[in-house]
DNA sequence: GTCTATAAGATGATAGAC
DNA sequence: GTCTATCATCTTATAGAC
C-alpha cells in the first residue's frame, strides 16, 4: 500500500468515527483497529490525536465547498441559488444523517484550549457567509429587509434550522426555512 | 452538612463543569475533588455519571425558563415580549460566556445511545417553540409571513444566533436576529 | 451517609525491532 | 514506513470499614 493510501484511510476511518461517535468518545485504538494499521503507523503520519482532528476539519471545509459548488452549478441565477443552498443542505442533512454541522459539533465537545480548532470553526462559519452576502448583493429582491439584515437572516435560518434537524432527526426546520426565504426574497 | 446539601453540591459543581468543559472531557475525579467530597458520596446520590448528566439537564431545563418568566413578567405585551426573548437569551448567553445552549451543547457530545439525553433536549426545544407559538398567536403583526412560518422564524433565528455566538464569541448574530424579528413583527 | 482503597479497563503516546 | 510491546495515566464504578 502507498504512504499516501495508508494517511488516506487513516483520515478516512478518523472522519467517520468523529463525526458518527464524536471525536472524545473515539479513541485512537478503535482508529487504528478500524483503518487495520499499526498504532505507531498513526503517529508517522499524524503528530497527535488533535493534528488528526485538524486534518479532518480542513478536508471537512474543502469537501464542504466543493460539493456546494458542484451542486449548484447549474443553477442559473442569485435568487434560485440562495434557495438551491437550502436543498444543498437538506441533501447533505440526509447523507450525513442528521447528526448537525462538522464544526459546529466539534466546536461543542472540543476543549476551550484548542484554537486551531475554533479557527477553523470560524473560517468555514466565515466563507459560508460571504457566499450567501455575495448572492444576496446580486439579488433584486422586495426590499422587505435591507441586504445586510436579509444576509443575516438566510446565514441564521440555515444554522437553526441544521441545529434543530438535529435534534429531531429530520429536515423539517429547514424545509420550513427554504419557505421563509422564499417569501423575503 | 445535611444530606440534600451534598448532593446539591455533587450536582453544582459536575454541571459547572459539565458546560464550562465539556460532559466528556469532566471525569468523576475533578467532580469529587472540586466539590470536597468522597467517591463513594457520589455513587450514593447519583447511580452513575449519566445518571449526573440527566440530573443536571433536569435543573438547567426548569432553570432556564423559570429565569426567563422573571425576565418578562414585567414586559408588557406579546410583541414587547417576543422581543424581549431576545434580550433574555443576550443577557444570558454573557452570563455563561457565550459557550452555547446547554442542551445543543450536551446533544453535540452525548452517545447516541443515550436517548434519554436526547429525549430531553427535545422537551427543551419543544417548550420553547411553544413559547414562541403563544405569543405569536397573540400578537397583531404586519403578515409578511404567516403565523406558522414566523414562529419558525423566532425560533431559527434564536437558536441561529446561539450557535453563531458561540463560535464568535459575542452577541452579534441575536442582536442582529432581534433587529430582524423587529422589521418583521 | 461518608469514607479510603482498589478494581478492571481504556486512554494517548513512545521505544526499539525489522 | 510499518510493526509489536509497553508506558504512565486516567476512566467509571464497587467493596468494605466506620
Amino acid at each position: 500500500m502507498r504512504e499516501s493510501n495508508v494517511k488516506d484511510k487513516i483520515l478516512d476511518v478518523a472522519s467517520r468515527l468523529f463525526y458518527d461517535q464524536g471525536y472524545n468518545l473515539t479513541g485512537i485504538n478503535q482508529i487504528i483497529e478500524e483503518a487495520d494499521i499499526a498504532r505507531a503507523s498513526l503517529y508517522n503520519h499524524f503528530d497527535s490525536k488533535t493534528d488528526l482532528l485538524l486534518a479532518y476539519l480542513e478536508q471537512t471545509h474543502h469537501r464542504w465547498f466543493e460539493e456546494m459548488d458542484e451542486f449548484l452549478r447549474q443553477i442559473p441565477g442569485p435568487r434560485e441559488k440562495l434557495l438551491a443552498m437550502f436543498d444543498y443542505r437538506i441533501h447533505r442533512q440526509q447523507k450525513v444523517k442528521y447528526k448537525g454541522c462538522h464544526f459546529s459539533k466539534i466546536s461543542a465537545e472540543a476543549s476551550q484550549h484548542e484554537i486551531k480548532v475554533f479557527a477553523l470553526v470560524r473560517v468555514h462559519k466565515e466563507r459560508l457567509k460571504n457566499y450567501i452576502s455575495h448572492l444576496v448583493h446580486q439579488v433584486e429582491h422586495k426590499g422587505t429587509l435591507d441586504d445586510e439584515l436579509l444576509i443575516d437572516t438566510i446565514f441564521l435560518l440555515q444554522e437553526g434550522g441544521i441545529a434543530t434537524g438535529s435534534v429531531y432527526r429530520n429536515s423539517q426546520a429547514l424545509k420550513n426555512a427554504k419557505r421563509i426565504v422564499e417569501t423575503l426574497l
